[in-house]
DNA sequence: GAGTGGTCTAGACCACCTC
DNA sequence: AGGTGGTCTAGACCACTCT
């Protein structure tokens, strides 16, 4: 009695690219042919096998490391992840561009504008060891009349242009993304009952579930700001793929 | 007055790797040297001003388009994104991993286990016709012995083996990342009030504000599984970076 | 048609890690 | 010490798309 046939096919004869590979790599774990936790062949070898160049395996490779299907460390080889941990992608776009994507209509009111000292948990988000005063933003979105977000926003005035824009008529949202572009920041989701204030806000009873998304940006060297996204219910936050 | 130095600082002298050039674009793209919606320079021209080979170029630029900052088009030209669609990457663990890397002991009690057919709303997320049955097991997750995630899942049983695994002794969880590794599926997140069983499960009060997980996963030919995970309050997703 | 990004190659060197 | 992945190169061809 021979083993499985087909454990190794030989050399393939039409041409492959790199997504040809990672989709016969993906086959051949999912299929079981390369078992979770378990070594898979060198890179050398599979350009081999595959009668290509080494570096178009390391893209594919490389490819499904960063999904998460494989772990590949020098020397060790590349393995099968044991415990596949999932990485999803998600896109998160500006409040009026994810409004008018459904077909409704984006409007906003500034419900509040305030220069003052900021909690001191939100200092401490924004990594900030003195108490300097902050403008605090509070802005409700609509969505053909019917309100949607509630933003409450903390931004650090020292990125203000001088004759500061006035976020009654921009949103600050797109004034930040116009501006001052591309920061880095981290963001976290959770679910909360909503405040009397949000509630009021967003027309719901107090207490009401509502999905919230929370945001920190900084520049390089200084704290830009510090958002609070109140959605109303219903709201979905969903992957790609 | 001259204007601003170092618009173009010219061919530079020490070796870049693809990571220094995209960290050098990514510069140039926030000191708005590079406006959003404008054209950048194109791979063969940068390659030459930084003196690398156009392939590590082309290796920077693309890691940057892919996490949304830069738009490409062939012929077109390479563009700073005009509206930055924020990618996140987030991690979704098993719920035991998640539970012990918080340095608590993982737990978990099978609540039911049936076979029957699931509402029409589950069958047409997993994209079945017919009225299959398909094997219902909820699950309580638990923290230390605190309550975290009740599960609420609906399993095809025709992936199941013969002997069916006792699933209150592996969760059901393990079990698939295991046997059924990797297949593809979706995800959403949002924020629903307990019902009755899930507040009784997790020991809140109904109506409390969860975050809830949804999953559907597919074969390349049949659906798998469809699971809804409620979180117990204080639950927060957080991204990378 | 021409310019751009997308990909592949064959070879090379290096950093890292396990043995 | 040696094998492995990570990266870079110089060149090439192709596909797309804007004009």
């Amino acid at each position: 009695m021979v083993p499985r046939p087909c454990v190794c096919v030989g050399p393939f004869k039409m041409k492959l690219g790199w997504e040809a590979i990672r989709a016969e790599v993906l086959r051949r774990i999912r299929t079981r042919i390369w078992a979770p936790g378990g070594l898979i062949p060198s890179e050398e070898a599979l350009a081999l096998e595959f009668g290509c160049a080494r570096a178009t395996v390391n893209r594919a490779l490389q490819e499904l490391a960063n999904s998460g299907v494989l772990e590949r460390k020098r020397k060790a080889g590349t393995r099968v992840a044991a415990l596949p941990v999932r990485k999803a992608t998600l896109e998160i776009p500006v409040i009026r561009q994810e409004i008018e994507a459904r077909g409704q209509a984006h409007s906003f009111r500034l419900l509040s504008r305030l220069l003052k000292v900021p909690p001191l948990a939100i200092l401490a988000r924004l990594g900030v060891q003195d108490t300097v005063a902050m403008l605090h933003l509070q802005t409700l979105h609509l969505a053909g009349g019917i309100p949607q977000v509630f933003e409450d926003r903390w931004l650090n005035p020292s990125v203000l242009p001088d004759p500061a824009p006035d976020f009654s008529i921009l949103s600050v949202n797109e004034w930040l993304v116009a501006s001052v572009a591309f920061s880095i920041g981290d963001i976290a989701f959770s679910a909360e009952p909503a405040s009397a204030q949000e509630a009021d806000a967003l027309a719901v009873g107090p207490g009401t579930a509502l999905f919230i998304t929370e945001r920190t940006t900084w520049a390089t060297d200084a704290p830009i700001t510090w958002v609070r996204l109140s959605h109303a219910p219903g709201y979905r936050l969903q992957t790609l793929l």
